[in-house]
DNA sequence: CATCAATCTCGAACGCGTTCGACTCCCTCT
DNA sequence: AGAGGGAGTCGAACGCGTTCGAGATTGATG
């Protein structure tokens, strides 16, 4: 599961405490956006004081990333399906990125929050952070379906040990692009997956060439880098 | 100037207490951190009421980001001279990039908060708004002097329009990930340096033969789409 | 049924960022 | 010199997220 170390509800009442807290909070939220979203209005029309609001989730942040954390299983669910349908390359990654897409939609407005804490290092939200190592390792595995079931394309195996990654840290890109959109619809964002995905499946192909060796070598090497930032260091 | 739309100091009485303010504040923020930094803490060091500070910064985060112009404008200083040494793409690149994260590295501590609002589309500090449109085209222009100086590439006229904002975007990814660094002196984000500007320069010697073009093109026309959305859309 | 501890609930209180309207200072114009 | 007014200063007050200790509820145990 997505849930990292979250609070308590050991109990079926405190479950459905807990239950109704979420709820609450995303119909305010989706009512009135994050900021204007106070804790006391969720707790007064969840009907329970505002201690109780902080029994079961230590910040509104984490308020926010329980429901989040739903999208995002809400997204492999809805990937599956374009998965078993879709046998390109092209086809498996911008079906991903759309689902995605229609998956978050409906959240656009408070997305910001969610960047917004992402962006910052020590906040559990943090998709290179330790809490989320779950939700990023599953995520990544979703990417790892997407090229392994593509049957249109030789890829060189040190590549394609690797692009599951690269494809993960892209749709990180396209996502903060996303959150950056306001054109109706998202329009441009849904344009810029089909622009990104022509580049990515060229690129693929160039790259997978012999005479690119170096080249690719040069790219995985980042790559490890990249990765290697996201295990601990000795902390400080 | 970075500034954007800022606040008063009309006098020269003004523009002294605006700076005691700044000044304090970065105190304040090396001795404790952002959070640990309350406004009224500056205040009082600085020896002016709490709602003076108010009165020349608009928030807490404007104040940060006043002193974060600074270091912007001594980067482009210090960039100066590397542009006028090096003569090659990657000598040019890679020091610029050496430049900056000396530059903001006294600030590696609370430099979360600022990408932290710079992910918020909502904030005057996040790159790809409108009021730091000023500073994102400085900076541009700077990745274009590091490309118009670099005399050892043949780069395609359609790619070397583009490369400096490409290399600006990278520029904002090398940041990000120099933010969740924890590493001693960032090490790993000069490595990470080192390697990228590797593969960039490889790649962008590929990237320029003629037989790669529809590549080309197809990266070109991604880039032209992220620009496109930097300008104002009718606005919701 | 009484006891006890864990779970859950409560809301007052704290410290914070921020706002606001009243006040003082100082320059300019007559 | 006096009046007017913009610039700067002040600090009480507001609303918020969050904390905390005290109390209520529950279910297992003797």
């Amino acid at each position: 599961m997505t849930d990292g170390a979250e609070a308590p509800a050991r109990t079926a009442r405190g479950e459905q405490t807990r239950a109704l807290i979420v709820s609450t909070a995303i119909e305010l939220f989706r009512e009135r956006g994050y900021e204007e979203t106070t804790m006391r209005a969720v707790a007064e029309r969840a009907g329970v004081a505002l201690g109780s609001a902080y029994y079961y989730f230590r910040s509104k942040d984490e308020l926010v990333q329980t429901f989040y954390a739903r999208t995002h299983e809400e997204h492999l669910a809805a990937s599956a399906e374009v998965l078993r349908r879709e046998p390109t390359l092209r086809g498996r990654l911008a079906g991903v990125m759309r689902t995605k897409l229609e998956t978050i939609e409906p959240y656009h407005q408070f997305a910001g929050v969610l960047f917004r804490s992402a962006a910052d290092p020590a906040s559990p939200l943090n998709p290179f952070s330790e809490p989320s190592r779950p939700v990023r390792e599953q995520a990544v595995e979703l990417f790892a379906e997407v090229v392994r079931g593509a049957t249109d394309r030789r890829v060189p195996p040190d590549l394609r040990a690797e692009l599951p990654h690269l494809l993960w840290l892209y749709h990180m890109g396209i996502i903060l692009f996303w959150i950056h959109d306001a054109t109706p619809g998202r329009r441009r964002t849904r344009r810029m997956v089909d622009l990104s995905v022509d580049l990515i499946v060229r690129a693929v192909a160039v790259t997978s060439s012999p005479l690119m060796r170096p080249l690719r070598t040069s790219l995985l090497r980042l790559l490890k880098e990249v990765e290697a930032a996201g295990a601990p260091e000795p902390e400080g």
